[in-house]
DNA sequence: AACGTTATTGCAATTAATTGCAATAACGGA
DNA sequence: TCCGTTATTGCAATTAATTGCAATAACGTT
């Protein structure tokens, strides 16, 4: 459940310094709901201690991303929200009309990677992928209106 | 190549107005590089006409990725990029490491596609399908450092 | 072609996110 | 355990992105 302790592990052995700042931040991460945003997480570490900032908020979550740790994205009204994968591997599927995300587990998707690895060399994070699109909701109330949503 | 038409057909399709800030919004990015900033379209659409405005690029981009017709991601240094296809289908892969935006061909997207849209009903965008990861070269110097980059 | 309805624009103000820099504190080495 | 080095924090300032609202203009109808 919680990889609070992989993700300092991480950071640690990675040289980069663990301060109680950072530790908060990755607790109310892991622990916080699916998608948050960096002012969420900054309220809730707030309500643990003073000794926070926005700024060190945005550095920490944007870290955390860098080193692939968490996954950052556009939410559907164009805020940031950061997310970090908990359990297995599984599809983000953000409806760009009513903005839902959806999750989805698809047996394709490890062999795509892998696939992309061996074309290209790159290796992708499975954890944080996102696709957009339209829900089967409104989708369906798409085609009934033709006209636009 | 343009899909300008295409574009502004779709838009009028859907009941929205053609203005000519859309018009020159839509050409801008139709013929520019692969990713732009609301800033770049707005600095180009500026030497072409003085009615323009960055609020209405903005909203004229977010309204394109809300109707399917570009993307908006994430780039590596934070700020908001906007892209739409030209040719084909390719996957967009971002290296977290040194920002590189990289294309890749892939026969087991479109599957994966369909069996997203089978088991979900989610319809997905498959012209702006971003992952990231890290690519051939940082992975190397990752493997040579063992240490922070 | 002129009119009326109503979406869209531009401006100004606001909110979100980033950044420079001095002060602080983490962590390896003595 | 203390010290020195240097990454990290907090603050203030800046830049990026969004939004409310009055003025404007697109487009269907007459």
């Amino acid at each position: 459940m919680t990889h609070c302790h992989t993700f300092i592990q991480a950071l640690r052995n990675q040289g980069y310094r663990i301060t109680p700042q950072r530790e908060m931040i990755i607790e109310t991460l892991a622990h916080g709901d699916q998608h948050v945003s960096a002012e969420d997480v900054y309220q809730q570490v707030l309500q643990r201690s003073k000794a926070i900032n926005l700024a060190t908020v945005y550095r920490t979550l944007d870290l955390l991303v860098e080193r692939g740790l968490a996954s950052r994205f556009v939410a559907s009204d164009g805020k940031l929200m950061y997310t970090t994968e908990k359990h297995g591997t599984h599809l983000h599927l953000t409806c760009r009309i009513c903005g839902k995300i959806y999750q989805a587990e698809v047996d394709l998707l490890i062999p795509l990677i892998q696939q992309i690895e061996t074309t290209t060399g790159f290796k992708a994070d499975f954890e944080h992928i996102a696709l957009t699109g339209v829900c089967q909701n409104c989708c369906n109330q798409n085609l009934s209106e033709l006209q636009k949503g």
